[in-house]
DNA sequence: GTGTAGACTTTGAGTGATCAAAATCAAGCG
DNA sequence: CGCTTGATTTTGATCACTCAAAGTCTACAC
């Protein structure tokens, strides 16, 4: 059995190297920062999630993870190249998406039945992600309907860890007055989302897109309480849409 | 903030002490082999429950519960007598009570909510009752409608510790032919509990006292089905019933 | 009063997870 | 090539919790 530190740290490289793939893959527009912090040198090597990356997610200090992913090779859930990277095994795959999925549900769930407000859900389902049993799970799962996306249109994995698709882009991918859905809020930080709530960036929610200026960095968007909400670039990178 | 472990080790120290005042008042008809068990000799001086039975208690060798108790004294939760037992603090009350509280609401929300069995909530409940945050409590509080009783029977603490109050008796206190109600089934064995269930042994439902003999260690009630039920003193002790 | 059983404590060690800080490495630059 | 920089690894230590096994107490029995 897994110890929780070791389902945190597989669910951590699993979204590590989610957002590896999105920015390397033909996504453009990074912004200019994160070139920055890595002293320009070549960022993660051939989809391997940087040891730094994953001290930073997890908040502890790199020889901690340098121990970890010694172990986690071992017992065969990461491969660890040394001092390149790691990236997932199949079985380190499976139990990601595992983890995320009592994650998702278990947010759900608090919002759904317990009416606690979106903004809040992340760090209680942290928690609650290493605590609930599989039959627990399942009962959650049915009492929602088995629903395919949690609060934040985050997708919920099936038992086999199979996610739902959904052909998404995010609002900076837009053509100017194109009319989306809000698929999905990425980031769990309380304050954006109570940002995106309090100006109806919800998953469902219809938008117009009233300009994209990628020279001044700005996004505008309309609501369908027909007022404007002008979003930086990173705010805007955050909100993914469907074709509505 | 106590860890998992020590938040488990007040809560069994404060059930213990429970177990302990219950025997030792005119409860009577202590069974024979706890006698045996200690050697004879006098169980826990003056209101202290012997390390050992917390031992047993926690599942873990003796010297741990010494080191353990060394520890909690020093922390003001327990106040550890070496060499004759232990005691909770007032402080350490409050913990094992707010502990005891997630534990019996959670379990009533997966009975409840979830639709689980009563019979198997208890161990889900010994790991979720570490993983709840007060917010999600409160909400699952309010979500239950404030609830005096657990599925079992057990009284729920309230937000300060206090307990709700019922004038209970075991069966084995009981007269022939007196009309009582089922107020709770103790002991978490889940065995035990669908063999109750299945003979209607349920809290509120009204049974009638058909027979008691202490001498052949054996009570007979008849439930709402009109079917009677034999049971032995160690069954029996364990159905705790209010006048109806 | 001496023995003894059983409860209790001590000691030494191990596990899992972490840190601080020193040592090492690799890549790109001049 | 040799340097610098930042990532990475190593080393030695700590903390919370646990165990096995040896040692100590104490109350009762005779």
């Amino acid at each position: 059995m897994p110890t929780r530190t070791v389902e945190d740290y597989i669910k951590r490289l699993y979204l590590a190297e989610q957002a590896l793939t999105r920015t390397s893959s033909g996504n453009a527009k990074v912004d200019p920062k994160s070139r920055k912090k890595t002293g320009g040198k070549s960022d993660s090597k051939a989809g391997l999630v940087m040891l730094s990356k994953l001290a930073q997610a997890m908040g502890v200090v790199p020889g901690t993870v340098t121990t970890m992913m010694r172990t986690l090779d071992e017992a065969g859930l990461v491969k660890y190249e040394p001092r390149s990277g790691c990236r997932l095994t199949e079985r380190g795959r499976k139990l990601a998406l595992h983890v995320i999925r009592r994650h998702r549900l278990v947010e759900l769930f608090l919002v759904r039945t317990l009416g606690l407000d979106w903004s809040e859900v992340h760090e209680e389902a942290e928690v609650l992600e290493h605590a609930i049993s599989e039959r627990v799970l399942d009962r959650i799962d049915r009492h929602l309907g088995r629903p395919l996306f949690d609060p934040h249109g985050d997708p919920i994995p099936d038992r086999d860890g199979k996610l739902p698709k959904r052909a998404e882009s995010s609002l900076l991918e837009c053509e100017k007055a194109s009319r989306v859905k809000v698929s999905r809020i990425e980031h769990q930080d309380a304050k954006f989302l109570n940002f995106a709530r309090d100006n109806g960036l919800i998953p469902g929610e219809v938008l117009i897109v009233v300009q994209v200026d990628t020279t001044a960095g700005l996004v505008i968007v309309r609501g369908s309480a027909g007022i404007e909400i002008p979003l930086g670039t990173t705010a805007a990178g955050r909100v993914r849409v469907v074709k509505a």
